[in-house]
DNA sequence: ATCCTTGGTGTGAAACCTACACCAAGGAGT
DNA sequence: ACTCCTTGGTGTAGGTTTCACACCAAGGAT
């Protein structure tokens, strides 16, 4: 089929896409749609869709995050913008994509009626990806990495009250490389971005003392980086 | 007027803008261009067009750099994408920015009949701009501050070969603040992201060892960054 | 020969990073 | 109530990195 065949016009379309990060299961997962139409049908893809009339980037990209978790209010920032003129083979789209950090306590698919089109998918065991996206998925990837290590962005990935040895966990698992338990603690009472809360998580165990993420510490870029 | 006014098709327009910035004159300057026309016409901005059918993004600023400054092959990187609906009065833009580091030696706007049109503001001396362009160099900015101090593109600002002097000068002015000369040059030196290059810079003074980047030791992210 | 200008070099104190092992406080099972 | 099991919480010593700091060297101009 010829390219253009559907549209009206010639501009290239402008969609975002947007990398949805969260922690399930002791693994980094990705959330991932399946596609129902050509191309690519039946193949894994991040979830994306047009930018509409009036709507800002973000806001786009805010909606898409809305409507496949049910989530707002997460972190969320613009990573790169694709524009290849044969990323996709119908016509010219031009994606924006961002990348999304959501709490495990709050990570599920939206129910019931997705249940075989929106799935979580953990980093190391992707499925092969529509169009262009593993190109995303993997820039998107090395930038969580990358922010973890001198941003406060590790903390999104928890619920809002967290012990030390789950942000270290957390830390571990989103590195991919093990921690020193002594050195952590350290670094991160020190950096002085989390708090006391006051509490105890119990259960296994002695029970841990409960943090949380200072909101007055959002020093842009941490005069230190956090790990080295 | 009406938003849409002379567009066949309601689709957002797509642009590149490329904010290039040069040494010149013991400053650090941008290549800004003043508007012929409607909106803001007679105000600088940042040079930039529309990305053309068939042209990738990355092309297509490049072009922009080529057309303004006659200058390929120099370093050229994305930086964010400004599509706020309202960023130009008339229809919806969607612009995909870029900045770019020039040397220079080679840093000369276009000849003659631009004269008017194209001129170099070092950065602490802008003219008001038009649309959202002081907050896309203000990115761009914040943008080559960082990437100095961790990656290498300081030598992209710098002719072919250099001396240590001429670099260090070149770190300070951008990051705007002094460096120990020793210290500057050991830590550079034991980067090894340089080589001497075999002559000497005469003239004023001792002569001085000419360097060369090598180009070997283009390391994506430095293990350590260069300046702390 | 003198002076002026810029180039080039080393050291010691402080901060930081890393590696490493044991006691403390609960809960579960007897 | 005692024991055992599990996880939480703490300090120190050695190596490395960073920072602050001052003097001699090599040409050019007079």
């Amino acid at each position: 089929m010829d390219r253009q065949a559907r549209s009206g016009c010639n501009c290239p379309a402008i969609t975002v896409d947007v990398v949805i990060f969260a922690l399930r299961d002791n693994a980094l997962q990705v959330l991932l749609v399946k596609r129902g139409r050509e191309p690519y049908e039946g193949m894994w893809a991040i979830p994306g869709g047009p930018v509409e009339e009036g709507e800002a980037l973000e806001a786009a990209a805010g909606r898409q995050l809305e409507e496949k978790t049910g989530l707002t209010d997460v972190f969320l920032e613009q990573l790169y913008t694709f524009g290849d003129p044969e990323r996709d083979p119908r016509r010219r789209v031009i994606t924006v994509t961002y990348f999304a950090v959501v709490p495990a306590s709050r990570a599920v698919s939206r129910p019931a009626e997705d249940a075989w089109t929106v799935r979580w998918y953990p980093v190391g065991q992707l499925p092969p990806l529509a169009f262009d996206h593993a190109d995303i998925l993997s820039y998107a990837l090395r930038r969580l990495r990358y922010k973890l290590e001198y941003t406060a962005v590790g903390f999104e990935l928890l619920p809002s009250t967290f012990t030390l040895t789950e942000l270290q966990t957390a830390y571990e698992i989103v590195l991919g490389e093990e921690l020193d338990k002594r050195n952590f603690r350290r670094k991160i009472l020190s950096a002085g971005v989390i708090e006391a809360a006051g509490g105890y998580r119990t259960g296994e165990g002695r029970p841990a003392r409960l943090y949380r993420y200072r909101d007055d510490a959002v020093a842009e870029v941490k005069a230190r980086r956090l790990f080295p």
